[in-house]
DNA sequence: TAGTAAAATAATATGATATTATTAAATATA
DNA sequence: TATATTTAATAATATCATATTATTTTACTA
């Protein structure tokens, strides 16, 4: 029994005679009648009666057509469904991103990547660089956009865009009204800067330490909105990337200030493992992400 | 695609390995690999990610893999219906009978049948013999059992039981207390008889025409039990088979009368279709009729 | 650095499933 | 009543799907 056979018999019940399903499955009659004879032999049943010259299901050919029939639809059903998929008519995409990047930039990324693609499952997951990292290595994310270094030789790291960190401040912290600030004059300020293992803070104490900038942390918060938002009530300056302070500096809530000769560089990567089968889907994701259509 | 081609893209999702599949199905590994590299160009979709030397399903692979699961477990379901039919585990025989016999016969017939065969449904029919004759030809019933003539050549005929009718009366009736009675005394009597086109009363008109016995009839009735409650009444005296009377026999309330030289004597019949197939149960069934244990 | 295990690849063998040709049986048609 | 016509069964053979064997590649392990 093999769907081919199914086939045979659920056309020759349609048809009523072996040599109709035989015109309509394009195949000669005696392969309808032999493949008719080798379903009843596996099975051990008759399925049909030539009664008056008509083929007349028995009871265990309508039972077998009952089946026979639900098979059918079941397998038309799935077979349809991976066309779908194939043709990225519905799919699926896991995506992490670290922090700042979840934050600030992934929704967007989502949302006009699913106006493009109605249908397709974007599960997400935020978290900090190193987890993204182990999810791609646990295969539980296809693909990951982080701002931190990537230590495995598994994955795969393409450069996504350029990332830029300011120090800011209160529109009525000192520093607001001045053109020209030294590195140096930040010893003086209360810091409020994210918790270790931050990209962000990462950056900022690398940067310091290579102009020797000497410098003292004042508050730790593990949520930039939190820092933000402290910064704004002139509680200290702190350091963020340029993507989570858009609405602030335009409104002129927070300021951002230019170090004489130091700046906060860093870029945001796009990270898969190697072993990864790029699908359709995935390019198009990929080919999304560099279009900067969003 | 094909139920071969699914069943060892399960085996390799439950192993988690081409090879482990390929053992747990009696195959070689390279008949497995190529089998789920057929299934991946038809659908045109990868199924497995190879992350970390393990096997990872893609997420149209996962779709596939319910898909599978669904048809597998119907697949399963229709052969293992298939095989109680074939084992008479289950099954149908739909059955017609005429008047008398499926009044009187029949439901003795299938209640012990249906004690040795559990699971079987028997759907029945009772008409006159005409009519069981008629569905026999449409195929809506499988066997038949009537006392009338066939007339198709179609179907076959097979003498089932003798069976006689006799005059009834009263235990009121004078004739409840005489020994000795002639048919010609009949002429005197209100004759209570079945409507034209019943077997019986084919019978009863036969065989007294035969004999040249004159007699006329007072009322008709198409119906035996109605007939019986008539004569106990003493409303008249009729002529009913034999198996339509045990009981008021047994107890009295009924008696049959013998006719000098008179008999009115029939037989039943098993009749079905010439090119029937004939199944197990079907001979079953034929085989129990004849075996008479009810 | 060799050894082991899993999977891919290529060549070939086997088996399932076609086709062609023919026969048989039943109907329809002249 | 004889003669086409239709339908299905049967047998011989051809073709295609799917198996095996042998080999290579790759990654992991001792």
């Amino acid at each position: 029994m093999n769907f081919r056979k199914l086939k045979v018999f659920t056309t020759v019940c349609d048809c009523g005679s072996m040599s109709g399903a035989a015109k309509k499955l394009y195949m000669t009659q005696p392969a309808v009648s032999q493949a008719i004879l080798e379903l009843e032999e596996e099975l051990d049943v008759h399925l049909f009666d030539r009664i008056n010259k008509k083929l007349l299901l028995t009871y265990p050919g309508e039972v077998l057509l009952e089946y026979a029939r639900r098979i059918h639809v079941l397998v038309e059903e799935a077979q349809s469904t991976m066309k779908d998929i194939a043709n990225m008519n519905t799919g699926k995409l896991r995506i992490g991103a670290s922090t700042t990047i979840g934050t600030y930039l992934l929704p967007e990324i989502i949302r006009s990547f699913g106006q493009k693609y109605k249908n397709i499952d974007i599960p997400f997951a935020i978290d900090n660089t190193g987890a993204i990292e182990k999810m791609l290595l646990e295969n539980s994310i296809d693909i990951g956009l982080v701002e931190g270094p990537i230590h495995s030789k598994d994955i795969i790291v393409k450069p996504y865009m350029d990332d830029e960190l300011f120090i800011i401040c209160s529109k009525n912290h000192p520093w607001a009204a001045r053109k020209r600030i030294g590195p140096g004059t930040i010893s003086d300020q209360n810091i409020i800067i994210r918790e270790q293992g931050s990209g962000t803070r990462e950056v900022f104490e690398n940067t310091m330490s290579k102009h020797n900038i000497p410098y003292s942390i004042k508050h730790v918060l593990n949520n930039t909105e939190a820092i933000k938002k402290a910064v704004e009530a002139n509680i200290g300056v702190s350091v963020v990337s340029e993507i989570a302070i858009k609405e602030e500096i335009k409104s002129g809530r927070l300021v951002k200030i230019n170090f004489e000769g130091v700046r906060f560089l860093r870029k945001f990567n796009i990270i898969y493992h190697k072993d990864k089968y790029h699908s359709k889907l995935f390019e198009e994701f990929l080919g999304h992400l560099c279009s900067g259509n969003f």
